[in-house]
DNA sequence: CATCAGGGCCCTG
DNA sequence: CAGGGCCCTGAT
């Protein structure tokens, strides 16, 4: 689909330093997470296109420090100049999605010793979780996840972003930036199913749908866990693992881990008990040997998940994995 | 060629 | 609370 480039040509560059310790790569780039057309990453710099308030905006993440002494250099590429409290309040929303400000040395402490946690501690030190999405964006994307392969799941997200997004350019990257929630007010569903995601169609629509009916992140952020999830769960289409990504990607909650989807669970069976992914242990005992993580289970296990992922990143050669991942 | 399962969820009985 | 059906796609 041709669609006409808007180009971002107004930067404004601002300073953002994150708690120490801070390790920008791993945290700027999860390679066990798919990737779509509204990013791009490379050692020291991410792009990423963000809607914000009604604006799609360019954002360029720039490693100017050190894991002890971090700085990260946000460049914010907009269409029109923009004003100083949409800037701060950016800034703002950045560190939290990205957790810049979240205090890991507890976590460190407690877990520096783990036969498993340890060395995945080691070697991303300063690695914070996070997800650059919105709830509403999120909430699509776990849409598309269900019942399907990676590839389609991928397929089914890039056709929703280059029918109602925006192809902006910045800094001679050209990326899809996301719609704003209340888009699909006037699509419906039959054209929705011709992007190919199916039966899927009714709840993006639903969803988009709450959201003009005046579903709220800002105050959803504010409520306590349980609140969250029960609200989250009256979305039609979201069920249980969908909750448990968003608990833990949008509202940062570590210490929750009830879900184990059929992947995961062949996944976390050989890296915490070794056993071979055709003879998976059951998601019981997983989800009770997570339990000596206490609060930090959810983060304990995203230490090891990333760990995997950059290991076969950088070469590792991982056979068993390999024949998990299906593309 | 047909059949099937896949990074769930809803609905029915 | 168990299980069928749902869209589409690549694998077999």
């Amino acid at each position: 689909m041709a669609k006409r480039v808007k180009k971002l040509t107004h930067k404004t560059t601002v300073r953002i330093k994150p708690t120490v310790p801070f390790a920008f790569d791993p945290t700027f780039h999860k390679p066990g997470h798919f990737t779509s057309g509204d990013n791009l990453w490379q050692p020291g710099t991410r792009w990423q296109t963000w809607a914000w308030k009604g604006k799609c905006l360019g954002l360029k993440f720039e490693n100017k420090g050190t894991v002890a002494k971090p700085l990260i250099a946000l460049s914010i590429f907009a269409g029109k100049k923009l004003s100083r409290s949409f800037i701060d309040s950016l800034k703002k929303e950045v560190e939290y999605r990205y957790n810049l400000n979240l205090d890991l040395k507890e976590f460190y402490r407690r877990f520096s010793k783990d036969r498993l946690v340890g060395p995945a501690i080691k070697k991303l030190r300063g690695m914070r979780p996070g997800h650059p999405s919105s709830l509403y964006e999120y909430l699509i994307i776990g849409i598309v996840l269900q019942n399907a392969s990676v590839r389609r799941s991928i397929q089914m997200f890039q056709n929703l972003l280059e029918c109602y997004g925006t192809l902006v350019e910045f800094d001679d990257k050209k990326l899809w930036c996301f719609w704003e929630p209340g888009r699909l007010k006037n699509v419906n569903e039959q054209e929705l199913r011709a992007l190919k995601v199916g039966y899927r169609a009714k709840s993006i629509k639903k969803i988009d749908e709450q959201f003009i009916n005046g579903l709220d992140e800002e105050k959803l952020r504010e409520q306590d866990r349980e609140t969250q999830m029960q609200e989250l769960l009256k979305l039609y289409g979201v069920g249980p693992a969908t909750v448990w990504y968003l608990l833990f990607d949008v509202f940062h909650h570590w210490d929750f881990f009830n879900h184990v989807s059929p992947w995961e669970q062949k996944i976390y069976s050989k890296l915490f008990f070794n056993q071979s992914p055709e003879n998976p242990v059951s998601v019981k005992r997983l989800l009770k040997y997570f339990e000596r993580y206490g609060e930090y289970k959810q983060l304990a296990v995203h230490y090891i998940w990333e760990d995997l992922w950059w290991r076969r990143k950088k070469g590792e050669k991982i056979p068993w994995l390999e024949k998990e991942i299906r593309t």
